[in-house]
Parts: C-alpha cells; structure tokens; sequence
DNA sequence: TTTTGACTTGTCAATATTTGTCTAATGTAA
DNA sequence: TTACATTAGACAAATATTGACAAGTCAAAA
C-alpha cells in the first residue's frame, strides 16, 4: 500500500471529507486528491499536518512517507534487494562510527 | 565508503587527474571534485560516465550510486532499521503482483 | 433530467532547487 | 618561486516542484 492509499483509507474511515483534510492543512482539495493518488508526493511538512488532521502518530506516519519515497525511488531498478543490502551495510558501517 | 571516497580511490589507484576524468566526461574539474568530497550528488549520467571513464561495471557502480543517495535521504533520521524494514515489505508486495 | 456535491484532471505561473562553470584560493612538490 | 592539482565560493541558467485555479467526471439526490 501507497502512502497516498493509506492515508485514503484513513481519511475515509474516519468519513472525512477532502476538502475538510485539505483545509485543515491549508492546502487545495485538489492537491491533496493527488498526494492520495500518487500523482504528487506529499512534502514533509503536509505528512505531518496530514497526521494532526488524521490524528495519526506523527512520526510513525512520517517513516511510512519517507519508506514509500525510497520505495519510489527503487520501484524501476533491477537488484532491488542487492542495493538495499548495500544500504544497510552503509548504514551499519556509519552507526558503528 | 561513500560513492565519492569510492570512486576517488578508484582513480587515485588508476593514477588518473581530475582533470583527466573530468574531461572524458564533459565536465568541470571542480564538479568532479566536489562530486568526490561529497559536497555535490552525481547525477546518474555522471555516475555512468564515471564507471565508463574508470573502466568499473556500470551496473554495479549504479547500484553503488543509487545506495549512496538512499543513505542520504536517510542519514538524519531516527528509525533508520525500521524504516528499511517498512521500504522491504512493499517491495516484496509489489513484486508479488 | 437537472442539480448538487465530491473528487479528479490539466495547466500554469511562481518558487525553489539543482546544475555547471568561472574565478580565485589553497595546497604541494620540484 | 613556479607549475600544477585540487578545492571553495559565487553566480546564472536550467530544471523541477509547488500550489492554485478552472474545467471536467461521476454518482446520487431531487
């Protein structure tokens, strides 16, 4: 599931409307169709005001955006999982530091 | 091992100038520099001009490129393991369809 | 069928970011 | 010092992102 799903499925669950969500991140109805949709990511600062307007917890809902982000990243390559080793090696390596 | 300290071993052991690799691959020395000391992100051209210009397999520098930009995006964060965890279940539900 | 309301789409200007180069600075070995 | 390699900073140009608006679709209600 997208980030743009997810947060769908939560708004509709909670039977809010667009155009009450985007309002209270002041941003267009029409644009918070597409983050939904996935024709726009969101930016950093519209998935924190989409966890207070979706009463989410901030920071889990901020690692899934980032998560799909690098997922849209990844989504063309060949040797997903050969790079995502490389990433993690990288990132052990870095902690240990 | 960043991409730049990877690459800048790679010609230091292959004895070529910046100057030198810089010019196979149409750019300016001192961005190959900074593309080295990791103060600018090679685009993907660049990174594929590079493995052609140090002899290195493309696809494998790309996915050393490609991993590089994904520690990146990820290096201030907090969850780093869990956001990777949450990056691998949608990649495996995606190449499931 | 017409209207209404929710959502979607396409487009565009404004803004922000990225990019590459130039020049000047720094480092270094002869 | 000189010569050459590398780096830093500043800048304009190129690109990308952003958000809004207007017009469109669609389904349910009137």
């Amino acid at each position: 599931m997208t980030f743009g799903e997810y947060i769908r499925e939560i708004r509709e669950e909670k039977q809010l409307l667009l155009r009450e969500v985007a309002s209270q991140m002041n941003i267009d109805t029409a644009l918070l169709s597409k983050i939904e949709r996935g024709t726009r990511l969101a930016r950093k600062e519209q998935a924190e005001a989409l966890a207070k307007a979706l009463k989410q917890n901030k920071s889990e809902l901020l690692q899934y955006w980032l998560a799909d982000k690098i997922v849209y990243m990844l989504k063309e390559e060949k040797n997903i999982t050969e790079i995502l080793k490389i990433v993690e090696q990288k990132i052990n390596r870095l902690s240990k530091k």
